[in-house]
DNA sequence: AATCGAGCCTGCAGGC
DNA sequence: TGCCTGCAGGCTCGAT
C-alpha cells in the first residue's frame, strides 16, 4: 500500500497519539506478524510491555517507535512495516476489533489503544537496536527525498550505473526510498519518461528532473492525506485522504492523458502494471 | 555483483 | 447464484 506520503500521515498521527506513552500490555498474535522478530510473537510482546514509545519516526516506507525506559535515552526500536495493507489505528478498547487485527498494544494511561491490522500480512513488526537513531534493520534503506540528509546528486549518480529499468531503479528502496508503484506511475508521467527506457541511458540533468517530480508529487499527496482507493489506506483515526482525485497517469487506463489527450496505456512490467501516456512516454525501442 | 522473476497473503470485481 | 481468473499502495529470496 501505503508509500512515502501515507506512511508519514500514519506517522504523524502516532505522534500525536502515542508518543510519550507507556505500554501496559502488548499482544502479538500468531507467527506472520513477528516473523521478523526470529524469537518469535510471544518474546517479541515480553520486551514491549513496560517500555515508554519516545517518538515516531520514518525513513521511506520504514516507521518504528523509539522505545525508551524512563528518561534513558532511547537505544531501541519497534520497526513496523504497512506492507500491502497495513494499518496502525488508535482505537478506544471497547469498540470491537477489526479483522485481521495481529497486534494490540495498551498504554498505562489507559486511553486508546494501538491495533496493528493488516488483511494481507506483508507487513509486521520486529525490534532492532538504535545506532545514531536509526533502526540496524532500516540502515540499509536509502534516504528518502524528505530527509535533511538527502544527497540528490549521489542519487543520481547511483540511478546512473543501474542498468535496469528506470522504473524497477525508482521502485528499488536501496537507491531512494518512499517510492511505490502509484508515485513512480506519476513521476515518470510528470518527466514524459517511460519507465522501461534503461537508467543509466539517462542523462543526469533528466534523472534530477524525474527525482524531482517524485519528490513533488509525494509532497502534493501529503497534503492530501495521501492516496487511498478504499478503506485499506487510513490514517490512524480511519480517514482516508484525498489524492486520488488528483492522479494523472495511475489507474487511469483510457482516460485522456491531462497534458495531451491521448488514451493513456497500461502496460504489465515487472509482474505490475504500469499506466503511462503513448505520446508523453514514449516506449524505448529493443526492450 | 547485479538483475530478474516468483512467491508470500486475503479480498474484491468481472466474466462466464 | 456460483466458480474462476486476475488484480491490488511491497518486499524477499533463489536462480542466473
Amino acid at each position: 500500500m501505503p508509500e512515502l506520503p501515507e506512511v508519514e500521515v500514519v506517522r504523524r498521527g502516532l505522534a500525536d497519539h502515542v508518543a510519550g506513552r507507556t505500554i501496559a500490555a502488548a499482544e502479538v498474535r500468531g507467527h506472520r506478524v513477528a516473523r521478523r522478530h526470529v524469537p518469535g510473537a510471544q518474546d517479541l510482546a515480553d520486551r514491549l510491555r513496560g517500555r515508554t514509545l519516545a517518538g515516531a519516526h520514518r525513513r521511506g516506507k520504514y516507521l518504528w517507535l523509539a522505545l525508551a525506559d524512563g528518561g534513558v535515552v532511547p537505544d531501541e526500536a519497534l520497526i513496523v512495516h504497512l506492507g500491502m495493507s497495513g494499518q496502525m489505528l488508535v482505537a478506544d478498547p471497547r469498540t470491537p476489533e477489526p479483522r485481521h487485527t495481529h497486534a494490540r498494544l495498551t498504554f498505562t494511561d489507559g486511553g486508546g489503544e494501538l491495533r496493528f491490522v493488516d488483511q494481507r500480512t506483508f507487513g509486521g513488526f520486529s525490534l532492532a537496536e538504535l545506532v545514531d537513531g536509526v533502526p540496524t534493520s532500516v540502515a540499509h534503506i536509502a534516504l528518502d527525498p524528505f530527509d535533511p540528509d538527502y544527497d540528490r546528486a549521489a542519487v543520481i549518480a547511483d540511478v546512473k550505473r543501474r542498468r535496469s529499468g528506470i522504473k524497477r531503479v525508482l521502485l528499488n528502496q536501496a537507491v531512494v526510498s518512499g517510492i511505490g508503484n502509484i508515485y513512480a506511475d506519476e513521476a515518470l508521467w510528470r518527466a514524459g519518461i517511460h519507465g522501461e527506457r534503461l537508467a543509466s541511458a539517462l542523462t543526469g540533468p533528466a534523472i534530477g528532473r524525474l527525482l524531482d517530480h517524485a519528490k513533488d508529487v509525494m509532497a502534493d499527496a501529503l497534503e492530501q492525506g495521501g492516496t487511498s482507493f478504499d478503506e485499506l489506506y487510513v490514517n490512524v483515526n480511519g480517514a482516508s485522504g484525498y489524492f486520488d482525485r488528483s492522479l494523472s497517469a495511475y489507474g487511469q487506463e483510457g482516460r485522456a492523458c491531462p497534458r495531451c489527450g491521448t488514451a493513456m496505456r497500461r502496460e504489465q512490467f515487472m509482474n505490475r502494471s504500469s499506466t503511462s501516456c503513448p505520446r508523453c512516454q514514449v516506449r524505448p525501442r529493443g526492450v
